[in-house]
DNA sequence: CTGAAAGCGCTAACAT
DNA sequence: ATGTTAGCGCTTTCAG
């Protein structure tokens, strides 16, 4: 319904280009071009959004073409010096930044990464990101960080927000009830590399990083025979997580080692979650035949059974050896100060970065699926040191 | 240098339209039509990148136009249920992704809102992401989160990646040594509206997240007075930060009131690193008139003081009360337990999160730049309490 | 109810 | 060295 600004007709316009950024009509019957006066652009001004900046501004401002102006801001190939300086002297006045959403999309390249890690309850999984977005960082990536909140929903919902921001890699540690890796082939269908660490898919065909679990279990339950302990018990983590597995593998291997019978009534699983740990402890120190040492899956849980030994007053190192997992910060200050296996976490962030960065680089074809195993380190403290 | 196909003329080649995505030429001299063969085409296709569906794939298939795809997709106005119900399956089938960046793009709103913190050392930054996230989340907003690293450059990078972005508001913790905030000011020239929270800026007119710090350390303090300890000393941050005036006027205060002297001598400060509360906790300790107990600024500085007291053979609570402020998770399980103020963690990511989107809701010129502050509350622990 | 066309801001191939 | 044009994938009038 375009009425002729002229002859008020409806019938005989057509439209006729663009000018200036708007609709140009024409009216056959009384020869006119025109356009219509722009009521509504007022609205927009007064919300409040100020217009940032775009390279037309400053191209208009200095009365060149944009391609120029994009040409001068990225120093593209040959341009004139003069004209160079002209447009990021503009720009500066203009207070322009570049648009990475119209980057991003006119280069089907986001520069984006995404992580997706099942929590940010202890300081594990802040610190492998603080090492992933160090890495990203030097080479230029922005990085989308999702918590899964250890739930499966969840943790399918926060892939579709990385596929929808089409990310060119992601990082992921997968929640303890993940069962199900659709959500995850949907990157490698459309190309886009997967790097797992930590919690790693054991299903999928992709690079991981890992810590050597196994190894560190088992110089942790080692370390306790040294010290005399002889019944060993384990809380051990969700058994569907390659991590558990083999902290488990390491526990029982250095009991076998030692001629130490394992004991099934002595190996407890917790979900991770602060109140399975304490059942578990709960459970292993009201054993018959009670256990004078536990190696526990993390520093959380053992951080719980050290609580629970307290309450039932059951001294520690005397009566009851504790080792945990991962060096949390905890560990060294809590009473008695807890032996633990360091995981050298930043570094696990770094090392998975890399790695993803690198099969960004090489395309998903030249994907080569390397497992890195990070070594582990036994600290020793008083929780595990019986006095001779 | 477009050749045509069957004369192999140069000089009378015109463009002519674009056919199924591809430009068409036309010869004058020959009078045909023509597309040049995409030679190239399958060098995208052997990168590894597969193609991702598009609406237009999705119309393509179905033979309808691309903008009934889009309604169907975005469940627009009044499209045929059977159209729609096609749609939806065809992009199932296609396994279509939207394309964020396409959609932002064109509708200015880029559904994605930036955090700025310091860093992600101790449990309180990660904390409050959570609570922040959780509540974008459910907004359906999706956040970028950088860290500054305490470093005034990042930071300032970490501002233009934001803008970059085009994000439609910020969440800030400055780093301690932000003296200039030029930065901070782009985003309000561009109506984006930037709520500051814990280390909040006082020279900016913008919303605000705070916890009462100087009530809890009013609190602490007296707590200290009531145990009988007299030459109370504290450990401050760096004098920049609001937070750290406040805990310092709480603690001057809780003196003045019990009429307790103000010795300058009791009053350090440190920057918040390990390192320095380190050094203030060896000062302090050795000075002649030694102290009988300290408030610190946060607990990372009173486990610090903890240690050093503990390496010095000083007894707490009995010759040295600590009180710290944050209840970070050591402070439950460290010997003996650290008595400290509690402040709502998750809740002030939560608040200055739900301030921000508010905000973002009524547009940069409707902002009240309301200050929130949110309770403290002493937790009563073993490091500061006597037995009589 | 559907289609055509313009345009978000930018880059890149092509044409001077 | 610079301008012109097409198009990235999508939404949104406008016009049937």
């Amino acid at each position: 319904m375009i009425r002729c600004v002229k002859c008020n007709q409806v019938h005989a316009i057509t439209r006729a280009g663009i000018l200036r950024g708007k609709q140009r009509y024409y009216c056959k019957d009384c020869k006119t071009y025109f356009t219509l006066p722009d009521a509504d652009k007022k609205v927009v001004a007064e919300t409040g959004k100020k217009h940032m900046a775009t390279i037309v501004d400053i191209a208009k401002a200095l009365n060149i073409s944009k391609s120029t102006v994009s040409r001068a801001l990225r120093e593209h190939s040959d341009i004139n010096p003069q004209t160079r300086e002209a447009v990021l002297k503009k720009a500066r006045q203009l207070d322009y930044q570049p648009n990475q959403l119209a980057q991003s999309l006119v280069k089907s390249k986001s520069n984006t990464i995404g992580i997706i890690v099942p929590e940010f309850l202890t300081y594990f999984f802040p610190t492998i990101i603080m090492g992933a977005q160090e890495v990203a960082a030097k080479a230029g990536y922005n990085v989308i960080i999702c918590q899964s909140q250890e739930t499966f929903k969840t943790e399918v919902a926060n892939a579709q927000v990385l596929l929808s921001n089409r990310v060119e890699g992601v990082l992921i540690s997968m929640t303890k009830d993940t069962k199900n890796f659709e959500h995850f082939r949907t990157f490698e269908r459309h190309g886009i590399p997967v790097v797992f660490f930590n919690r790693v898919c054991e299903e999928m065909n992709t690079p991981r990083v890992l810590v050597d679990d196994y190894n560190g279990a088992f110089m942790a339950v080692e370390h306790l025979i040294k010290n005399g302990y002889k019944n060993i018990a384990h809380i051990g983590g969700p058994s569907i997580l390659r991590i558990s597995h083999n902290r488990l593998n390491g526990y029982k291997d250095a009991l076998k080692k030692h001629k130490l019978k394992i004991k099934d009534e002595l190996i407890t699983h917790c979900d991770l979650s602060k109140d399975a740990a304490h059942a578990c402890a709960e459970k292993l120190l009201n054993l018959k035949n009670r256990p004078d040492a536990v190696f526990c899956v993390n520093d959380p849980a053992a951080i719980q059974l050290m609580l629970v030994a307290k309450n039932m007053g059951i001294k520690i190192p005397e009566k009851l050896g504790v080792v945990g997992f991962s060096n949390d910060p905890i560990s060294a200050v809590i009473d008695p100060a807890l032996t633990t296996v360091e995981q050298p976490v930043a570094d696990i962030g770094r090392t998975a970065m890399r790695l993803l960065l690198d099969n960004i680089k090489k395309g998903i074809d030249g994907f080569k699926p390397v497992t890195k195993s990070l070594k582990t380190n036994l600290i020793e403290r008083q929780s595990s040191v019986r006095k001779k």
